[in-house]
DNA sequence: GTCTATACCTTGATAGAC
DNA sequence: GTCTATCAAGGTATAGAC
């Protein structure tokens, strides 16, 4: 098992200028590679010599695609807080209501956090490894999400669906709880990444409820 | 600012077999240094020349106490552990209903992690880098914790306290919002340890109310 | 675009004087 | 118990042939 990003896909395809591009395969294997090695052992545990490996490539091969080992990470951090971001989003339109979208957007979030629990960790845990100027591209993404679950607090609020005695502070422990489930989620455990994502709705709800 | 141990001075004073033993202030300084570092960068990202310096010492200066710098880091997380697992302990001995102590718990675990948020990280972001033997003796404890909770959870449903659909999931739910804090704490934000414990108290009681 | 070979540096840890 | 000096191994990254 491979591929943990959710978009890996997004860039196959057209580009806006009619030019058919697609990710050569040997940087997909590169970036699977990455993300195995950086969510098992950690950014800096991981050796350039271990992804060539993992990719089958002769350690001067990543060289040829990726700059750096930190420009790696950041390829796969920007990818994967991509992804978070454009999940959250969904799973708000799709519901109409607070109360549904705080269910739809923990539960998906936390789901998202033990379905690709390789790239959750790398952009949970990986990301104070980034350079600082990566770092504060990926921090804008990241204050995205946050805002995005705090708007449905807020408006929850306003509606009377919710009590909710401090928005900001509720908007944190929600996102604690999902988030964490990356640090502790591996394939095989009873819970399936469903069940955890159907929990966790509940759970929220609880939380909000007068 | 070094300290970071809750019960740093356990190994100080007199042992039961009478004779008097301290900690030697150079090994003090180390378990400081190390645990600043292993907070700051990480295990891997942390070389022995910097803990050396940090405690002023020169790079053969930490082999004289420590084996290795694996060692170091199961001394920083066996403490860490065991001032963990003494606190849930006496939050819930505190209190004397299962309400009181979920609110006790819960509210003294977050503060922990905030307060003690660079040994909080060791504890909860390192244990993967120990040996295997090392991992297994801390996971142990690691165990320990989750049981007070959960006792506490179905002790609650027992009396009719709580309403709680999951009480396995619900504890992993609590503990992983406590947990969360030690990775988006720093000192100088707004909010204190104090008003963060208060905060996730009040948020458990919510969530396991009927 | 991939390889082999390697430069150059830092790492964890040790030896042995004091 | 601390130091200086050093080792062997392994790290990131590059050069240059193919």
């Amino acid at each position: 098992m491979l591929s943990t990003m959710t978009n890996a896909t997004s860039t196959t395809g057209d580009t806006a200028g009619g030019t058919a591009r697609r990710a050569p395969e040997t940087v997909q294997r590169l970036i699977d590679a990455a993300a195995d090695a950086f969510a098992d052992r950690g950014f800096h545990a991981t050796t350039t010599r271990d992804i060539a490996a993992r990719a089958g490539l002769s350690p001067a091969g990543v060289y040829v695609h990726f700059a750096s080992k930190e420009d790696l990470l950041f390829q796969l951090s920007h990818l994967g807080h991509t992804a978070a971001l454009e999940l959250v989003q969904a799973a708000r339109e799709r519901a109409a209501t607070p109360r549904d979208q705080v269910a739809a957007i923990v539960s998906d979030f936390a789901r998202w956090h033990a379905e690709h629990f390789r790239t959750a960790r790398i952009v949970q845990y990986e990301f104070p490894h980034l350079s600082p100027e990566h770092r504060d591209q990926v921090l804008a993404q990241r204050k995205q999400i946050d805002a995005v679950v705090r708007q449905v607090l807020t408006a929850g609020v306003r509606s009377g669906d919710f009590e909710v005695p401090d928005v900001a502070g509720t908007t944190l422990a929600l996102l604690s709880m999902c988030i964490d489930v990356a640090r502790w989620y591996e394939p095989g455990i009873r819970r399936t990444p469903e069940a955890i994502g159907t929990a966790y709705g509940q759970l929220a709800q609880r939380l909000v409820r007068p």
